[in-house]
DNA sequence: TAAGAACCCCCTGTATACAGGATGTCTCGA
DNA sequence: TCGAGACATCCTGTATACAGGGGGTTCTTA
């Protein structure tokens, strides 16, 4: 592996993991003495970790760890759900050719099997979360819009706005499987709504798909506890409430 | 100014003005003896294209001048739209500030103004494009969220998919003022559902507002002299009709 | 003449040296 | 004791040297 992607990646969980704390500054050298590489992988990586969002440049020059409010994460939410919306849409319009939508579908009953095994509430979630973004994913390729695609994936870098971002957060909740249920009744809705070429449907219930994301939130703000599941959960700021 | 800043500025302005091929490779070196800075500068510059879409990476590393289709176009279009309508839904909904709102209305005043003024239609299309940036502008910044705007700025790189890329592209052909009149209506319609907190009718007018490029899009196709007058027009493909 | 191999050149990845600017600290004087 | 000035330090911006790999071209041989 070369070791810009290699700095990329570890760079990337440094910040993630909250060891580099919000707001702290992120100098190249301190980075090199870290990971053992020269400024220019390092470089490389801060660059592209801002543009990620993940780093703010600072004004001075160089760049600091970002730093999130609630209202920034339902805002990705948000904005993630528009997005997932219209692909959607393109994917019902577009019409799906027959092959690809088969995936889909097995997708979508791999997920009702998972749901339905007699397995370990941990484990279950976990298959959840694989499927679901093995779903959200033909979703997109669907759509068949490479733009979009780009668009979509910077929406998710945040690891809070990806669709699987508040899952396993709250996998202790006593709700948590009637949360999976629900989603996957919209997983369906969804699939239908391709087969039917209805992109209209396809798209309202998509986005609606994504504002379980907020309500997941919700939850997991009520148990701090839960938070600490979350992935990245370093980088948002409580006192702004 | 910073050789950073400097390169990017003029490698964009290559890329866009069609001086670079689109496919074509971009190697360092041959800018950094174009444009007279070292590797550094223009490493930084390309990678930054790169993330606004105007570069592709190639496999065996080094970047290409993107190219687009017109299908592309119609999609980036697409994706502003939803954004956008998502913003103007954020604006309304938290209630603009008296003060920035007022900067909104004294907008869709001006553009009533510049509209109706007695003066050559190319001076009156470029007054409408400034006022119209500045219209949109004011709907990021009242949608209250840095995220959203930072999303949409990526959307709107592309200068095709920007609210006014396709304007000046069509101030030539015999419908351009009554094409002008209907976007100033929906700017108008935007503006009331914002003050009436209409978060649904905002989003929906505003979406529908970006659908208008869809159709300066058509009419510049048919009139390929007019595509002359659209910045980045050299990154189009047209032959995947 | 054709095919294969070797060679050369170009290009990126990586490391590092150097300069200029900002910041913070220490010391000296009032 | 407080303030101001000078100095040291850290950090980024910039340039450039070096290495390794890939592709094209040319030469040689059958």
């Amino acid at each position: 592996m070369s070791q810009t992607v290699d700095t990329l990646l570890k760079l990337r969980e440094l910040i993630l993991n909250g060891e580099l704390a919000p707001g702290q500054r992120v100098s190249e050298l301190t980075m090199v003495d870290r990971l053992g590489v020269s400024r220019t992988p390092v470089r490389a990586a801060l660059v592209r970790l801002e543009s990620e969002g993940l780093l703010e440049p600072l004004a001075q020059g160089g760049h600091a760890v970002a730093r999130f409010t609630e209202q920034d994460l339902r805002d990705a939410i948000e904005v993630r759900g528009v997005l997932e919306g219209l692909a959607a849409n393109f994917a019902a319009r577009r019409g799906a050719e027959s092959q690809a939508l088969d995936a889909l579908r097995a997708c979508v009953d791999a997920i009702d099997a998972a749901l339905g095994a007699d397995a370990p509430i941990l484990e279950r979630f976990s298959q959840y979360v694989a499927l679901n973004e093995r779903f959200h994913g033909y979703i997109v390729d669907l759509a068949g819009s490479p733009l979009l695609k780009r668009q979509l994936a910077r929406a998710s870098a945040l690891p809070f706005a990806s669709p699987s971002g508040f899952v396993m957060a709250q996998a202790a909740t006593p709700e948590a499987m009637a949360v999976l249920a629900t989603a996957q009744a919209q997983h369906r809705a969804v699939l239908e709504a391709i087969e039917d070429r209805d992109g209209g449907r396809a798209e309202a219930v998509m986005r609606e798909h994504a504002r379980l994301a907020h309500q997941n939130l919700r939850r997991a703000l009520r148990n701090r506890a839960a938070m600490g599941q979350l992935r990245g959960a370093a980088l948002i700021d409580f006192e702004t409430t």
